[in-house]
DNA sequence: TTATTGTTGACAATAAAATAACAGGAGTGT
DNA sequence: ACACTCCTGTTATTTTATTGTCAACAATAA
């Protein structure tokens, strides 16, 4: 592929979008579309489309407009969801078994292969045919098969070891749900999944929007609901 | 509190990472730090974080730099979580079901007072005491009890109707886990947790650094694993 | 006291991202 | 085949975000 100039993240992060996008125009039969009506559908500016997608090349026609199955298989490309991706999950929890439930996933090629936990009761049980191992063998798991992404689900007091040891025995990308920010080598790659500051981030807006000028003290009273002192525990 | 100058989405999206390094430091028994001490734990520049919290007023000391606790509270303040929540969850599927197993956000004043299916099997359950009911009866419960934020973790199909009819019965929060944008009423906010773009955006990062320059048909071979062709199913 | 160091808040400079403008090739209709 | 429209790829402009600098002031030490 090609590897000149840097792409900026900004537009890595609106190529699964696109990527989205695309696949519903395919599902819908549209054979080709330009710039402008994607921009419509999209609520980005077809200018902004235009200069993502050449980041990458030109995929494009002038006076025709963009062939939706070949731009679509091109940024699949780009984001390497052609081939298969081996993942382990760490930490069996809540989340930890939702993802390995999530079907989705291996139909898209991104295939867990094996989940690590130190919970007795769930170490030798498989959740939808993958089985729980125990930490403990996680190194040699890891040592012997390919392990392309580590999905920790597991609470940030072990996060950081576990990110650690995992990097070492040669694991690339960690996709970390922990309540932390991992510190692992430089090539090491690490997307955090950070629930509790996405909700976070709608609460702002929402109390800005409809709450800003008012007095918090009064809306409280009116919902007659004090608040509790938080103190806080261990979190996955 | 204060509605003056329009503060840019980039602070925002910073104000609960500050806010959990500061409940660490908290939990430290730090008293005090300047913003040059956090800039070395954050991994962001000094500058930027007085910048980001001057946004809201001047919190520091010169010569002393900022008192925790109470900087700790004010961002709680500015992010709206001096008070309590309502949430529900539309959709009991697998990530429905871990979010509201997931007992932190009720010690963050996050309540999830009740779940919504249309899956017999589930209407009528309990989850860690939230009653699951029919979406029959969503309209009724919307409309009679206080609703701040809406979690949308149901197939997309479903995702945009559900959203507009909530946002006409009044949610004024969706926290979007469903694999599409919505489009809802300007008054109404969204903030979307796609997290198979989120995966993707990894993958990408992946690539480039492991396998830019390869040829990827050498790298199925290597693997041994051919890719199987998707046919995308309806998706949670 | 008085000097010295530390640190903020404000603002200036730089960098990054988004939008707009446009030249020119490709399609379309006559 | 010719004119005309559409639409890309690219360059220019504007906007937004980040970083660097410094005067003013607080804390601390002499």
């Amino acid at each position: 592929m090609d590897s000149e100039k840097k792409i900026s993240p900004a537009v890595i992060n609106r190529l699964p979008r696109y990527y989205r996008y695309l696949g519903d125009l395919l599902e819908s039969d549209i054979t080709r579309i330009s710039s402008k009506e994607l921009s419509a559908k999209m609520n980005i500016t077809a200018s902004q489309i235009r200069q993502d997608l050449n980041n990458f090349g030109g995929f494009g026609q002038q006076g025709y407009g963009y062939n939706v199955e070949y731009l679509y298989n091109e940024i699949k490309k780009i984001l390497g969801l052609d081939r298969l991706y081996n993942m382990i999950v760490v930490g069996g929890g809540n989340i930890g078994q939702a993802l390995v439930n999530y079907t989705n996933f291996e139909k898209r090629g991104f295939v867990i292969k094996a989940v690590f936990d130190i919970n007795p009761r769930l170490i030798g049980m498989t959740i939808r045919g993958v089985e729980v191992y125990d930490v403990d063998q996680m190194e040699a798991y890891v040592k012997n098969n390919p392990v392309d992404v580590a999905i920790l689900t597991l609470p940030r007091s072990q996060a950081v070891k576990v990110a650690n040891d995992l990097a070492k025995w040669g694991v690339k990308g960690m996709w970390n749900f922990s309540h932390v920010d991992l510190q692992v080598p430089e090539d090491v790659l690490v997307e955090n999944v950070h629930l509790t500051d996405s909700l976070m981030t709608l609460l702002y807006k929402i109390n800005e929007m409809y709450y800003s000028g008012e007095d918090m003290h009064e809306h409280h009273l009116k919902d007659g609901l004090p608040m509790k002192p938080l103190k806080e525990n261990e979190e996955e």
